[in-house]
DNA sequence: CATATATAAGACTAATTTAGTCTTATTAAG
DNA sequence: CTTAATAAGACTAAATTAGTCTTATATATG
């Protein structure tokens, strides 16, 4: 519970990937799914979803691959969960108001305030500061 | 994905049902359970475990039920999630040090950090804030 | 132009987690 | 003794997440 995907997670290490090589021409699929044993296909499902929306851009054909396309600075965690995942809501009537609770529910408006609190602090976490801090272990 | 589960949002329902019927000796499983549409005996395992760790006092036999054991204020929505799900990471990572990445990870020092403001926000969210707020459509 | 290496797209399956049910035992009030 | 509660745990169902497989298209390079 309260976790986040592994779409997320593997979006996170290759956009900071991309960002940390962006003097070089393009980073691949295949080379980040290599690098960091993640499974191809789905990252390049990731990678797709992420080209759609331009938040990177591809480059097709042989030697092509992914180049990031926004500015770290500018880019949150929130924008990318909502990418991926839609959007965000630690209970279902966070984000629709479809509920099993009819107007019985007691809880509601609390449970947003939790949720608003949560997407504060996504909102304020970028990808420079993903790409930015030292990891252990660390290969690029 | 980064959501809470039912058995969370079924404790805080019946928790705050509690805290405003103090004043009556005690709310049984299947009163809490009538009142808001939760399942008994889902309902009814949570409150178990809660009371195992004495959040709650359990009152056997007929016209028995339960009480709130804690105060409010002092009660964190994070030592909620823990007793009913464990210690709460956005990543597998963040509890246990268990990755199939290996030591190649390049994002788990920024996604501590991350967890840690979820955390954060999470401590200082009592059941007395959780209780106190109105909530539209309230019955109780 | 043939080949190798990329992205694009989407159907499909497997694994895991979450939610809910069912059963049996125990406790205490009336 | 009967009724209404908690206690405990095995079991099943549903939903979500993760991953695979296949086919098509694009392009650099020899």
């Amino acid at each position: 519970m309260l976790k986040l995907t592994r779409k997320v997670e593997y979006a996170l290490i290759a956009l900071r990937y991309m960002d940390r090589n962006k003097d070089r021409r393009c980073a691949s699929a295949k080379e980040i799914s290599d690098l960091y044993h993640i499974p191809l296909s789905l990252l390049s499902k990731i990678l797709q979803t992420l080209s759609k929306v331009e938040i990177i851009q591809a480059v097709q054909g042989a030697h092509g691959g992914y180049i990031l396309n926004i500015n770290p600075e500018d880019f949150s965690m929130t924008e990318l969960i909502n990418i991926l995942e839609g959007p965000l809501g630690i209970m279902d009537c966070s984000i629709d108001s479809e509920c099993s609770q009819l107007d019985t529910c007691n809880i509601k408006s609390p449970i947003t305030k939790v949720n608003n609190a949560i997407i504060n602090v996504l909102n304020n976490i970028t990808l420079a500061d993903i790409s930015e801090q030292q990891s252990t272990g660390l290969k690029i």
